[in-house]
DNA sequence: TTTGACCTTCACATCAATGTGAAGGTTCGA
DNA sequence: TCGAACCTTCACATTGATGTGAAGGTCAAA
């Protein structure tokens, strides 16, 4: 498929996809006309780092981690170098930290909204 | 206490505290001299800012939402428009979708890393 | 009273993620 | 064969979150 039908389906500007694969995120083979062609995969591919951008990590790290991420899982033990790990492992922390984070603020609005709500459905004369 | 200690006790640079209080998410008292002059609940102010910035909401949702967080829960029914209720319906989603998707990619790393250390702990003869 | 460590505002710089548009090639159907 | 709808690269613009530095005020301790 071309670039259009992969912005498309991935609701993925084009420029973006093109950064992208400036950014070594993706590559896409060359049609004999100059055209990117991609196959089903960079679908998930695309989706997999809309996710990691929104989750915070810059594009430098999901170059980093994301060959570790692919379906089916392989596993490159030769990109396995301290350094990889070490990556990793931080990654992986700090994703978990966040995700802590983000789950309490998401359950502090969540349970403000609820607190609202059932204001509106049965309001209490003395409150505000 | 002044920006510099609320600075180390936040871990965020002073620039970055001054640039809050511009964009409205914090409001510093001021001594006569004309420094800023934060009270203890500043700390937890701005961590928490900083974890909903690092969520990946721009600080103008923050402004938005921050009063309805505040500790002791205060419910402010005035601010309670169908606007707001929309927006924290809006972002309690968003939020559980991010949480969501970077569950799963930090799962996916964590899987990675794990098959890597089991590798080097006992390696099996034939994987590359 | 001077020095150093604070603080102030202002403004320009940077970085990543995006938008946008120009200038031009390709493909395809009317 | 013409036009619409693709595609290409290049490059400048913007936005949000930051860094950095200048120019200057405040304050405490030597």
């Amino acid at each position: 498929m071309r670039i259009g039908e992969l912005s498309e389906r991935t609701g993925t500007s084009r420029r973006l996809l093109r950064y992208y694969e400036e950014q070594g995120l993706i590559a896409a083979a060359r049609g004999a006309n100059g055209y990117r062609d991609y196959d089903e995969r960079f679908v998930d591919r695309v989706l997999q780092i809309r996710g990691l951008l929104d989750a915070g990590l810059p594009t430098r790290i999901i170059k980093q981690i994301l060959p570790c991420l692919d379906q089916p899982r392989t596993i490159y033990f030769r990109d396995a170098t301290p350094e990889m790990i070490a990556t990793l492992r931080r990654e992986r922390d700090r994703m978990t930290g966040h995700i802590e984070c983000l789950t309490r603020n998401r359950d502090a609005i969540a349970e403000y909204l609820d607190a609202v709500l059932d204001y509106d459905r049965a309001p209490a004369p003395d409150a505000v």
